[in-house]
DNA sequence: CCGAGTTCTGTTAGCGCTAACATCGGCGGA
DNA sequence: TCCGCCGATGTTAGCGCTAACAGAACTCGG
């Protein structure tokens, strides 16, 4: 029944027929276009709800040469943060009316990132949001496609593009001056790994905190960002106990570590040792004992990247670079105790 | 210097042009066809090159029809499950050579998915993977545009497309025979919210085996996933300490609320009651005690949803609908023991 | 009641690509 | 030598849409 008994979907042209105007009049109720007689436009609509009509984007594409579509690299995006970040990516274009087309590498190096902005590239997107955490990664920046709207979230402040990130120096300001202030002679770390840039702001707020007020800088343990990694660097730190009171660990994760190398040394938080972690994962707060930790506002990145890049984009100048910085925020839980 | 000053990206033409062969035989090269001559071939990337080209899908998207992009909604990324599924998937499909194209759902109805897959079809994609861990989400499925191949993931097993799921029913199951082999008279189950298949398969399993023994079913609680309700049943349940030596929670998240408020209770774990989890997160290995859980593998769930897609997606044809479900397995850890 | 301006609607061209068909040259066999 | 065939390349058309212009219909003041 009907007269819609080809599989083919209907195109434009066939509710053109239907409502009796040219295809170009139902181009022009789809787009809002002022000069449309209220009965004729009713007429269409009418027409494209009973072919049951959905316009062909790409074709409209091809034209207008903006394809509302946004691409996205990133890395291992089953992690807290970036998944988070991205999250926030997807709402706020979502909200502009934009799509996300999403890449996320397994490996996060200089070729890996270029592929996949060549790729988001050719399939055309009006711009591209680089999730780029490390080093490496950032710099793949620097190739873009000439003139294709870009920003980096996490990434690094020089180069070409526009930057927003959390202020990862002044979390960890935060976190080993809390330490100081309760006393402790001074604060160990467990960073993130090396070529990470987060891992990087960390450790160099938590050795200007330590210089500024004359104290001894111990020698840092690198993990993984994984728990398991944490739970190694709590095993050598165990025993070093008495020597060590207070420990500001990169990510929560690993404290989470810490804490398991802690509780099975019999070592107590934070009666012995205090610990302040980094990002306040939503389980932190559940840790035995809560952990205080330095919160991100990974939504507020997530929003304020695509910002920037919509700007960009509708300027459809290149604009001058921004670097956006969050603050982070500190959150007072029961892991860290006065000396 | 060099021909390409003016902005506008080179085109199919161009290099024919500067390779001195038809826009046709670029085509060729770029497809791989194989009438073409080697030396030809050559000429046609050495321009390519020179230029900077890049093809435009979207062109061949509009020609071709297929644009070689998977559209996936799911539903709060930033949950470890979806997150890793969605992670999953879009592995899969770009080791299949196709994109994707995510819409992430605040909330989770009909409407809701029903319109974010209306816009994928108009954005031209081949497919749909619905991440639909609600009734009323799976339920958007039964009005798809006609003709789009699509599957569910966690969704439900009747109507109209194919379904990927981890058997929860098996995984309560197995939680539940584990804490009754370990001699607890009856096992309680802390369940996740109404209207999620997940919570309703994991209550299923638990209430199958415990009528199987022959033993007193208790009322459930139910949480939200959150660890913060799982805190809260954790409280209930430590007044109820005596009478409860074994829950079953149905994820991790909430289980690590329960141990915290047992901690804060008193409450022995495992030694006064044993708990169970769900989903194995990477953190449960660390809490304290380690949690014996049950491990989805989230990653085969996206691989084999994108294996059912792009089935249907090749053969052009409406398949005869399946139900794919991965086996969760157990992980003996600390939280548990003899009574 | 006419012409100038304003709506509204239609016609044409073309986005960059691939499919389909046309063409051309060279090769082997009768 | 000529024909037929096949491999390599070119030409043409058109995917479904919007931009740009052309034209029709309607307004309104003098």
């Amino acid at each position: 029944m009907g007269p819609n008994v080809d599989r083919r979907p209907p195109v434009m042209a066939d509710v053109a027929r239907l409502a009796g105007v040219s295809h170009q009049t139902v181009s022009r109720v789809l787009n809002d276009h002022p000069n449309v007689r209220a009965e004729t436009r009713t007429r269409v609509m009418r027409a494209i709800d009973q072919l049951g009509y959905r316009r062909n984007l790409v074709a409209r594409a091809l034209v207008t040469k903006h394809s509302r579509t946004l691409g996205v690299v990133s890395f291992d995006t089953t992690l807290y943060g970036p998944a988070s970040t991205v999250y926030g990516i997807e709402q706020a274009a979502r909200d502009a009316g934009y799509f996300v087309s999403i890449v996320s590498l397994r490996t996060i190096d200089r070729a890996g990132v270029n592929d996949a902005i060549g790729y988001l590239a050719e399939q055309g997107v009006d711009g591209i949001v680089v999730v780029a955490p490390q080093r490496s990664a950032a710099r793949a920046l620097d190739d873009l496609p000439a003139g294709m709207p870009a920003v980096a979230v996490e990434g690094w402040h020089q180069g070409d593009v526009s930057v927003v990130s959390v202020d990862q120096v002044e979390g960890a300001r935060l976190a080993t001056s809390h330490l100081l202030e309760l006393g402790h002679e001074t604060v160990w770390h467990v960073s993130g790994p090396a070529d990470w840039l987060e891992a990087e702001g960390r450790i160099e707020g938590w050795r200007a905190v330590l210089t500024a007020a004359g104290r001894p800088i111990p020698g840092t343990l690198t993990g993984d960002w994984s728990p398991r990694s944490g739970y190694q660097a709590g095993k050598q730190l165990a025993a070093m106990a008495g020597d060590v009171t207070a420990v500001f660990v990169a990510n929560d994760q690993m404290a989470l570590g810490l804490l398991r190398a802690f509780t099975e040394e019999g070592v107590k938080v934070p009666e012995q040792i205090s610990i302040v972690g980094f990002d306040d994962i939503p389980e932190s707060e559940f840790f035995s004992p809560p952990l205080t930790t330095i919160r991100q506002d990974f939504g507020a990145v997530g929003r304020r990247s695509i910002d920037v890049l919509l700007r960009q984009i509708e300027s459809g100048e290149p604009l001058p670079h921004e670097r956006l910085v969050v603050p982070p925020q500190f959150v007072f839980r029961g892991s860290t105790a006065a000396r």
